[in-house]
RNA sequence: GCGGUUGUAGCUCAGUCGGUUAGAGUACCGGCCUGUCACGCCGGGGGUCGCGGGUUCGAGUCCCGUCAACCGCGCCA
């Protein structure tokens, strides 16, 4: 017999019954009776129910045990009594009587329990990671992580693509966020950087004519966490492709990522790759203040400016005297109550904004009396109840009726329904009303947590302008083909539109990419834009740049968040409930330390010195 | 860097208006129990109330400072 086991802690049936089994796990939970003893025992796979007696040999030692160390058992497979069958298990027809015992593992206390339900803190949640990972919901979540892996790469190599890997220790590759510095050893003040993509290795894979490249890749980033993002690496599906336009990229990943969603979907619904919306980027800035919006959500915000300006509510009028500053209403069907709406005003306050009007609309009735004369003379008087809807809310009286009614009949709101109102430079306001949109959605029921709601945002500007410096910078990487190409570039430079886009996924966003710029020419001309010089472009760019001058083709891709992916099938709203050994949110590792002080002799041999901190 | 929340037994938490010896559940230790599957019953050990200072006759509780964790902002796809 082998040394540890025969079958697993779900292998055994009523198939099994008289066999002698091995069977080595963890003690799930003890039930000692005096008389008798039950073992809960526990593998990766399932659970089952050992049990021993005073007959048994080793009874005294059995009695020992406690949760959480790892045994070995030998025994013998016996079926349950009907009344003592265990549904809520799949071996709970049998049970093994303990003939052989060895711990294997012996536990300690523990800090933290692994069977039951109960929550934890991060904290020692992290530094016990190795405990949390043995619960049922991590053992779940990674696994699944593995199996959507394990999913993508057969439905990228499905479609012909290979998978190539890229260097880790590379150098610095500017794409917005903060390098991972590597020292040099054989180079005395030179550092590697850890890539923040493989982004321009893919590009020159596709200069290299492999034609179709993805990679299951991690990237650094040395930026501070969110809940939806890691600290320091994370994983992405990245793809890059020859001789595509944007829509050949859309029609190759869309599918990948539909599949890989209904496979794992869990009987939630998958909207269908065919209908995903291409939504431009200032249209989804518009309706839903953000470019990853969740499209679950059916409201649409609106410009409102017009019934505002001049109006007798002077906060906005007066804003709206500004250039550039606009009114922009929330519609919120069936919001319309004070309870709710002063809720989502503090809501706004919350989140640093003054407040957020509201109108909510209500019935009113209403007495009118109508006179007129008849063909005979006589004047004919008749009175009828009117039901008329009627703006409430401090303002509606502000800017009186026509106006409210002129917004409500815009908005397509009637009895019942409120609005919410946010006014100022849209920049200023729409991360809150994002915010807004998305808990006006939720506490409103009218979010459907069943669903999965894909939108393509396109049409990503270019550049930006700093707000304080005014400069013209890139908006995201440099790397994105300029719609119209050269010629594009001549003009109003916040006018140029990327090929680039992103997925966004119920709030989301899932997937970034672009079709690239491989002339260098063109790329030349639009860093001169944001203020780089030929000299600094080579510089920093110089190996993908002089690529491009033998030969490059067209090509485009895109990046998927894995970690993103798995957070959303796993229906977890925090990134570390899907990755196996994760980060603090000051990115330090608290079960293994990292980071720590390096040894003198380290340092020494890297010709680094550290600065004290003042 | 900034804001919010939290910090009490190994773990999860309660602790009233500032008032006697700081509690519960669970885990751990001991005892009882031959059919449990969150087994049950009896008993026991276990506390720098995050840390420092202050107010007070008296502080887990109030004030100031500080540290840590999480969430958010900035930042970042």
């Amino acid at each position: 017999m082998h040394a540890y086991r025969s079958h697993s802690c779900a292998g055994l049936t009523a198939a099994e019954v008289g066999q002698t089994v091995r069977l080595s796990g963890w003690v799930h939970r003890v039930r000692d009776h005096g008389g008798v003893l039950f073992i809960d025992l526990r593998d990766h796979y399932g659970v089952t129910q050992v049990l021993a007696d005073p007959d048994s040999p080793v009874f005294a030692e059995v009695e020992k045990v406690r949760s959480e160390w790892c045994i070995r058992i030998d025994g013998e497979v016996k079926a349950r009594d009907p009344e003592l069958v265990n549904p809520k298990i799949p071996t709970g027809e049998i049970e093994v009587f303990v003939r052989d015992l060895e711990v294997l593992g012996p536990s300690e206390e523990l800090p933290l329990m692994v069977f039951g339900e109960l929550e934890y803190p991060e904290e020692t949640r992290l530094k016990y990671r190795f405990l949390d990972l043995r619960r049922g919901k991590l053992q779940r979540n990674i696994t699944l992580r593995s199996d959507v892996v394990a999913s993508i790469r057969k439905r990228m190599w499905d479609i012909d693509f290979r998978e190539y890997q890229t260097p880790i220790i590379t150098a610095s590759s500017p794409e917005g966020a903060r390098d991972f510095l590597v020292p040099s050893r054989l180079h005395p003040g030179k550092f590697y950087a850890l890539p923040q993509a493989p982004q321009q290795f893919k590009q020159l894979i596709m200069v290299s004519g492999f034609d179709k490249y993805f990679q299951i890749a991690p990237c650094f980033r040395d930026e501070d966490p969110r809940a939806d993002r890691s600290p320091t690496d994370f994983y992405q599906l990245d793809v890059e492709m020859s001789f595509v336009t944007q829509q050949d990229v859309f029609d190759t990943v869309a599918p990948v990522i539909a599949g890989v969603f209904e496979e794992f979907s869990g009987g939630r619904k998958v909207d269908a790759a065919a209908d995903w919306p291409q939504i431009p980027y200032r249209e989804a800035m518009l309706k839903y203040g953000t470019d990853k919006p969740d499209l679950r959500i059916p409201m649409e915000m609106q410009v409102v400016s017009e019934h505002f300006a001049g109006s007798g509510f002077k906060i906005f009028a007066s804003i709206l005297e500004k250039d550039g500053n606009e009114i922009r209403a929330i519609p919120a069907p069936t919001g319309g109550s004070r309870k709710f709406c002063d809720r989502m005003n503090s809501f706004a306050q919350k989140e640093g904004l003054p407040g957020m009007g509201y109108i909510m609309w209500r019935e009113s009735k209403t007495v009118s009396e109508t006179s007129e004369r008849a063909d005979s003379g006589a004047i004919i008087t008749s009175g009828s109840t009117d039901i008329v809807t009627e703006g409430a809310g401090p303002l509606a009286k502000n800017i009186g009726p026509e106006r409210t009614e002129a917004i409500r009949q815009q908005l397509g709101l009637g009895i019942g329904d409120a609005a919410f109102f946010l006014g100022g430079k849209p920049e200023s306001f729409e991360r809150v009303a994002a915010k807004a949109r998305v808990e006006i959605g939720n506490q409103l029921g009218q979010i459907d947590k069943d669903r999965f709601a894909f939108a393509w945002i396109v049409d990503f500007p270019i550049y930006e302008r700093d707000e304080e410096t005014g400069k013209i910078d890139f908006e995201h990487n440099p790397f994105s083909m300029p719609q119209g190409e050269m010629a594009a570039l001549e003009g109003d430079p916040l006018d140029v539109k990327g090929f680039q886009y992103d997925l966004a996924c119920n709030g989301y966003e899932l997937v970034s990419g672009a079709i690239r710029n491989h002339r260098p020419e063109i790329m030349f001309k639009a860093f001169e834009i944001a203020g780089y010089g030929q000299d600094e472009v080579r510089k920093r760019f110089g190996g993908m740049v002089n690529a491009f001058t033998y030969g490059a083709p067209p090509h485009g891709g895109c990046a998927a968040g894995i970690d993103r992916i798995v957070m959303l099938l796993a229906d977890e709203d925090n990134i570390r409930e899907v990755i196996m050994f994760p980060m603090n949110q000051r990115a330090e590792d608290l079960m293994m330390g990292a980071p720590s002080e390096p040894l003198n002799e380290q340092l020494r041999e890297l010709s680094l010195r550290v600065v004290p901190q003042g």
